[in-house]
DNA sequence: GGCACGTTACTCGGATAACAACTGTCCGAGTCAAACCGG
DNA sequence: CCGGTTTGACTCGGACAGTTGTTATCCGAGTAACGTGCC
């Protein structure tokens, strides 16, 4: 999986920690972690456009969260950066092998490709049951200054 | 993933339908889905190296399961072919923000980290639930004359 | 006829290129804020 | 002093290279069977 995954979830969760009313830039949000800005801004772009955060340009401009994080998944972040496909995507080989048809959709017969789907739905099941409001809330009672820590450290550039 | 998985499943039911005695050669496996031979001599090495299939050299040899069909599961030949590694591999990038300790492990505490490894888990015990004994059972019995149709085609190469 | 040996053809196994995807970077279009000027 | 206009800098957005991993291929080491010659 991409490495932008993490950056992304993590960003979210910053985002939902960020003074309400204010956007944050890619340039911030990357100094937090130390990360490659112009990259960042590469995964920022894939999540305004699966409608997860709103973008602003111009001075004071930036991101900020499209919705409530309690209605944001890990599987919409996941989704957004890598794209809907399933890991193990069928080729319907057996189309090539003997008795093989073309009318015939192997993704949906084949008993493997099945048991991968089956799978598949599992880890999506598990990842659409985790929202960000559930992580956030999770730090907080582990780290309560987190909050405020996060909104100082958003609020002006490294120094 | 690799799309060698799908190869390396098939191949596995194929090698549980054919002959019990004799061994299958990499080129007569890939050309019953018209597969590259020498790639997916690949992959049945890797299987081989897993333990999953057994090689032999030299006229008459080829691969054969090395164990009982109901004894390899989905899990073990995705891990064999894609490595054990997780989709998700935490990059800690939470070690270079602010309040990152040298000494923690982010892989186990940092709560995205957890959630992406619950996700991962619910997959793979989906994956080790499903054997190849299960698969080729459930062919049989939908196409019962799957096994002699196999074992048929794999015992000479194609005309 | 049976057995040992050399030959031969066949198979896996790893080393080697071609391709694609991910990672990282750069500059331009658009935009908002602030400064400036005139009334 | 206040409003409109211009300027300017700042931000996102998409287009452009570098690097790693996957896909595909080839040839050599090893081996078991076969044919041959000998006992």
């Amino acid at each position: 999986m991409s490495e932008g995954v993490e950056w992304a979830v993590h960003s979210c969760l910053n985002l939902a920690w960020a003074e309400p009313g204010e956007a944050v830039t890619a340039t911030r949000l990357a100094a937090f972690y130390e990360l490659p800005a112009a990259y960042l801004n590469r995964q920022l772009q894939a999540l305004a456009r699966a409608g997860i955060v709103s973008s602003t340009s111009g001075p004071r401009g930036g991101f900020r969260l499209a919705r409530d994080p309690a209605d944001i998944s890990l599987l919409d972040i996941v989704t957004a950066i890598e794209g809907g496909q399933e890991a193990f995507r069928c080729q319907e080989i057996m189309r090539h092998g003997p008795g093989g048809r073309d009318n015939v959709d192997y993704r949906k017969h084949c008993l493997v490709s099945q048991a991968m789907r089956r799978a598949d739905l599992a880890w999506r099941r598990e990842l659409a049951a985790q929202t960000i409001a559930d992580i956030k809330l999770a730090v907080e009672g582990t780290r309560p200054g987190t909050p405020k820590m996060v909104r100082n450290r958003l609020a002006k550039p490294v120094s």
